[in-house]
DNA sequence: GTAGGTTTGAAATCGATTTTCATTCTTAGG
DNA sequence: CCTAAGAATGAAAATCGATTTCAAACCTAC
């Protein structure tokens, strides 16, 4: 799974003629590693632990290419960062999120998915992509 | 149900302590009557039309007040502003989001929502909010 | 190797959002 | 009615995350 991302990363790369760095390389290590929602300045931060060499900016392009590649989702959960998920081809997650201390809890449903598509069928719409977010109180905050 | 919440918002100031002013009665009548998912700036200029003094800060605020109290919520459709839809107490609606025109559509399904439910039962959350989103192809752009 | 294009990192910029601050307004109590 | 106390307003400034600029460093194919 993480090797095949890696593949697809560097073959996005070689297909769009860009180049593959060291940077790069580095960043996705991390971010395959790394919690399962980071912000740019999240991801930033872990990896200038190690490397404190890299930027910013390096960060922040090299997460916009793994959306770009199909191997990171963008997200956004309210609190105004973007956060980027990685994600596997065929399997769709949707999340809990907790107003009170942010915890963020992942599901998979079928039946959900199913009636998205049924939704989606009745408006003659073609569906690419979706976002399911249920926000509210997880078992310790209510 | 437009009257009613007019009525929540008065109610709402009177139980904060906060004042009724008549830039918060323009911008209400101007948010209810709006298109169904104004950004700041949209509003604002909609605004601004008739009430040329009134200011982007207070239109502004006055959204944030609307997202306090429960007559408007918050949505983010992933093209960099924050937008505010106009809702009833008891009805929840989502949208499909057409990536290449902007088309918006809205729908509604019980038994999606019942899922919902369930879901975030066996993780013992309870849900206060939900956003769900279909992103892909309208009809028209297929 | 080397040329040509790409990437990098620091700093500048951008656009949206939010805050500041002096002034004006609302409202409850006299 | 007044008035005092606190809240709201609008213009401008500050902030914040996201994005771009630019000169220098780096890949890669030839």
């Amino acid at each position: 799974m993480t090797a095949s991302k890696k593949e697809m990363f560097r073959e996005y790369l070689a297909s769009q003629g860009l180049k593959s760095t060291s940077q790069r390389e580095i960043i996705l290590d991390e971010f395959l590693r790394s919690d399962a929602h980071p912000s740019t300045e999240d991801l930033y931060l872990r990896v200038r632990k190690k490397h404190p060499q890299i930027g910013y900016a390096t960060v922040h392009r090299t997460l916009k290419l793994f959306a770009d590649c199909g191997i990171a989702s963008v997200r956004n959960f309210g609190d105004g960062s973007t956060r980027y998920e990685s994600i596997a081809e065929d399997e769709h997650h949707d999340h809990l999120v907790c107003q009170s201390c942010g915890l963020i809890i992942e599901f998979e449903d079928d039946q959900i998915e199913k009636l998205q598509e049924k939704v989606a069928g009745t408006h003659n719409f073609r569906v690419l992509d979706h976002r399911l977010e249920l926000y509210g109180l997880c078992e310790k905050c209510q």
